[in-house]
DNA sequence: TGTACATCAGTGAACGCGCGTTCACTGATGTAC
DNA sequence: TGTACATCAGTGAACGCGCGTTCACTGATGTAC
């Protein structure tokens, strides 16, 4: 009786493990070279070094390559969050809606180290199969964010309070991408625009 | 001596001009279903009724295809825009943050009546030789706002105002991009929750 | 410490496929007389 | 009103290409004795 898995086993040697690093490194690299349209399994194996079938052992096709670096990406951008909850959740609404500006920033300065991170962004928003990777990380970030705020709004229906944190999770990455494509707006005028968008949003969240 | 011209010639005829902009349906309809990654000319054409060759007598490439078809949403969404200034604009700020919900409710309803509408939007995200086209219709959004604000707030430096209006207008295309992708959000909280804080915004731009 | 051996990592060569695009052509349309 | 003719719209067949992927294989690594 044989079985076929989808799921590859995780790589044994050092060796692999780096092939497998050096692949998402490799086609972060070729995402901002040549752009989605033109990437190519191929591609990105000749760029690091690999036969085409050597990738395969590591991802099952195409889209497990670009799915893999969207979480990367994204586990790294939680990261960031997760740090900024425990530092500022515990001192109440106030003290988060105070230091939104530093969330926005350090985030922004995680995708910034990404090579070719605003294509992986879009790769995730324009690609069918993988549009799911994008929605689930932007409703952790709002689950998190919901569990960090309701305690200190408990007058606000913790449903409406998720929608209003959906969006401005939403509203939050949308412009960190557009520090990328729009450069008649300064990155920290722009950041720092949000952060009191945001804030007024917080405030009249309190306040009701 | 001859000349080879990239832009084509407008069609002469009816047939043609119908023609034309089936093409541009069919390729909404397409995107729709199979997505960036899968449409392809052939597909096109073959939808459209037409062989494969007929596709070019009306536009270079495959991306011009899809750059006419961003082209014509935008221009859509403009109109509505310009319907809007021009019924609200002249009667002060605070007429026009009253609003705004309005302006976003008709923008969505244009987006909605597309077919393809979200997959169009993403494609103009995605594609690299597209990209341009969003950021223009942004950057002209922003500058018909902008137009339409600076009388009554005489006191904001022209060029503050207009990252911060780019980014409102930003922010604005991304909700209604959300209401396709968040199911757990209703169009009609997210709407007038951006309504509210793009209100705030004004608010605090008025009183600066 | 040396080596036999099992397992893991990576290869060479090839596949069928559909892509975007072009060519020389035919059929449809509209207009001048 | 009829028709000859120029122009425009659309076709049939084919092209070279690079894609994603698979196969049966070889070389590298690590471990038990």
């Amino acid at each position: 009786m044989t079985f076929t898995v989808a799921v590859k086993r995780p790589p044994q040697q050092d060796r692999a493990r780096k092939t497998q690093a050096r692949l998402l490194d490799v086609a972060g690299e070729l995402l901002a070279e040549v752009g989605i349209e033109r990437i190519s399994t191929n591609m990105i194996a000749a760029r690091a070094g690999l036969s085409p079938p050597a990738l395969y052992r590591y991802y099952g096709d195409k889209y497990a390559v670009l799915e893999a670096l969207g979480r990367r990406l994204m586990t790294r951008q939680n990261a960031v969050l997760e740090a900024w909850i425990e530092r500022h959740a515990p001192r109440g609404i106030e003290e988060m809606a105070a230091h939104i500006g530093d969330l926005l920033a350090a985030n922004s300065a995680v995708t910034r180290a990404e090579p070719g991170a605003v294509w992986i962004l879009r790769a995730l928003h324009a690609t069918p199969s993988l549009v799911h990777v994008r929605i689930e990380s932007h409703r952790h970030v709002t689950e998190r964010l919901l569990d960090a705020c309701a305690p200190h709004l408990s007058g606000v229906p913790r449903d409406q309070l998720w929608q209003r944190l959906r969006l401005a999770v939403e509203l939050g990455f949308a412009a960190d991408e557009m520090l990328y494509e729009e450069d008649r707006a300064a990155a920290q005028t722009v950041l720092s625009d949000v952060a009191r968008m945001l804030r007024l949003l917080m405030h009249d969240l309190a306040d009701a």
